[in-house]
DNA sequence: TTGAAAGCGCTAACAT
DNA sequence: ATGTTAGCGCTTTCAA
């Protein structure tokens, strides 16, 4: 072995004294080696410092122990959690994570499967791009043996295993909780309609609203695409407004940061002059003031669960051939930013407490 | 090539009758080959859907094209941005990162040097857990010819490349602006005493202080952790306690959102009862009402220069063995959280404005 | 320009 | 229990 390069097994089988195939033995720990010849190989690796080549090794067995890990964004602080709890699973269970940010862009996608493809990661942890009906380099990457698991969103035409929260019922139980605290006027600010969650957060709110029979005019939804900027234009928009709704819901955190901007901007404060609540748990939301009402994601969860499902397809120890899906629940944190209850009789008697509240007088009770 | 596996180089040169050595020709495109033949090739491998097997590639050219990254945490807004940074460049030169979490605990990082060394990347890129002086795992890495580019830290005794900071400059900018606005009670919440940019921040508060010959009272420093909950916990004892501190600078942006958190817990207001100036920059820290004053780190451009750095060096486009220490200028932005100027004379006059600042008149302009 | 074949470090099947 | 060896898919000499 020279120096400045990795030592082989063939070096320490040399030190040792014994054959290359002895040392492998000592390895795998699976075939029983004699005691001193054993401690000799175990010697002889750490003068080394020998580091098996896993390289060598997967090409050998076929596996890599590696998983590839595309999502949209790891500055997302949603995605960051499902990082780590991806990791988490990966490293418990002796594999290696590859994580690639795809923007949501689907040519990054596409050549990041290519790429995940040619280090033939035993698995993929997917959160697909919004694509325009076109995922043949998904259905690509199944046909050449790699299972993928979908995190967060689904894929449209190919039936996959996948992790998620019930984005339905979160906004859902958001927005019904807004209409408790007597709100009509609610306004939302959707993300990309491309998106699974999206929509479905849409899908939420629009149930809520419809459970409680209030008709929801076009100006309360208003389309953002899940970053900052957008959070802060459309709550311009929703804040600038006549009339202006009395509460909004914000459908991912990221915009909900945009939107806290916006509302100081201007002069207006939370919860007495609007309420907001926002999907996705941040740790600022505690922090600010007011505390803003969540819905908050096991966002941990659904990496770690992703990667132990698709772990468990590696090792077949799931052994059903249809597709499974894992739904977990969000959680509502109601907190100070809805926490003023609208007064239910309409019209309002003048007693005070609307006179600040010139909005809902005029529209929101309908 | 059976269904259910990848095509190999050998399944692509039968279906275009040629022998393996061609087909690798026209993959590496740096021998010529035969039109008619070339055209055939391609054709085969779109036909297979054929993506080179890296591990064989690998194996025999002794590099794998991979760079493993040590961070953290990317929960850490600055290291997601980080990782950003060392992505991009690692894709632009066709290599793919590989990112681990340390958590900053030097078990998990000795453990992923491991895990990296025998997956053969190319070159690794560190951000070091605070080590208690056994840096052997790293300097084994080194002796095994891998070569290492710290990020936002060094290593205690051992000389590597590495991109940083200025740290120092960052915080004396800060606490200098901090004076100019007329405070002299400065109170820091720094991170563990065992991090290089924890202590540097320190020094450059300490530099500044000494520089408008304010002496600094023991009790203005409060030592805590870089994360969220010593924010708070801090953040609650200097607002708490007698005298106040007019100003405070802390030395994260985690532990800012944990003060802010405290500071809307106690009934004071910012900038009017206590000024508020933060290290790193964080996309709320302009949501945030008043705005924050920070010092912002260019985090994305960390992680691209380590990365190009490190890749310099696999290329020998480096040739000078000393190592290369690229220390990038933070910028500090002012904003509204540190606006309020007090008033120079001492003692203040009872003019009113200083009522509401006990802790100003007490002790502050000595 | 093209083909044939050695060999990268390892595992696993087989031989001893 | 230990040693020997073929071969994983590729690149790269060398020969044709």
């Amino acid at each position: 072995m020279k120096k400045g390069s990795e030592a082989t097994i063939k070096d320490v089988a040399t030190r040792a004294s014994v054959s290359v195939g002895t040392v492998s033995n000592v390895l795998s720990e699976s075939i029983s080696v004699g005691t001193a010849i054993r401690a000799r190989v175990l010697a002889a690796i750490a003068e080394l410092d020998y580091h098996p080549d896993q390289v060598a090794r997967s090409l050998k067995v076929k596996r890599t122990r590696s998983l590839g890990l595309v999502l949209s964004d790891i500055t997302n602080p949603f995605f960051a959690q499902v990082l780590r709890g991806a990791e988490d699973c990966a490293m418990a269970n002796g594999y290696v994570l590859i994580t690639l940010n795809s923007d949501d862009k689907v040519e990054r996608e596409r050549k990041f499967l290519a790429v995940l493809r040619s280090f033939r990661v035993d698995g993929i942890l997917l959160v697909v791009a919004p694509n325009s009906g076109d995922s043949t380099h998904i259905a690509n990457v199944l046909r050449s043996g790699t299972p993928i698991v979908c995190l967060d969103r689904v894929t449209e035409n190919i039936p996959l295993d996948f992790v998620s929260v019930n984005n339905v019922e979160g906004s859902e139980m958001c927005v019904r909780h807004l209409i408790q605290q007597g709100h009509r006027r609610i306004g939302i600010i959707t993300g990309s309609p491309t998106l699974q969650p999206s929509k479905e957060r849409l899908q939420g709110y629009l149930a809520a609203m419809k459970e409680a029979k209030i008709e929801v005019e076009s100006g309360l939804i208003k389309e953002g695409d899940f970053h900052q900027t957008s959070g802060y234009r459309l709550g311009k928009e929703f804040l600038l407004s006549h009339p202006r709704p009395t509460a909004v819901f914000v459908s991912n955190g990221m915009m909900t940061i945009g939107f806290i901007q916006a509302l100081n901007e201007v002069q207006l404060s939370c919860p007495e002059d609007i309420a907001v609540a926002s999907f996705d748990d941040l740790p600022l939301a505690e922090a600010f003031r007011p505390q803003i009402t969540v819905v908050s994601q096991p966002a941990y969860q659904v990496g770690f669960e992703g990667a132990q499902l698709l772990i468990n397809r590696l090792q077949h120890k799931t052994s059903s051939r249809t597709p499974v899906a894992i739904c977990l629940n969000p959680e509502l944190k109601i907190r100070a930013s809805t926490a003023t209850r609208l007064d239910l009789d309409y019209p309002p008697k003048s007693n005070g407490k609307s006179t600040d509240r010139p909005a809902v007088a005029e529209g929101g009770l309908r």
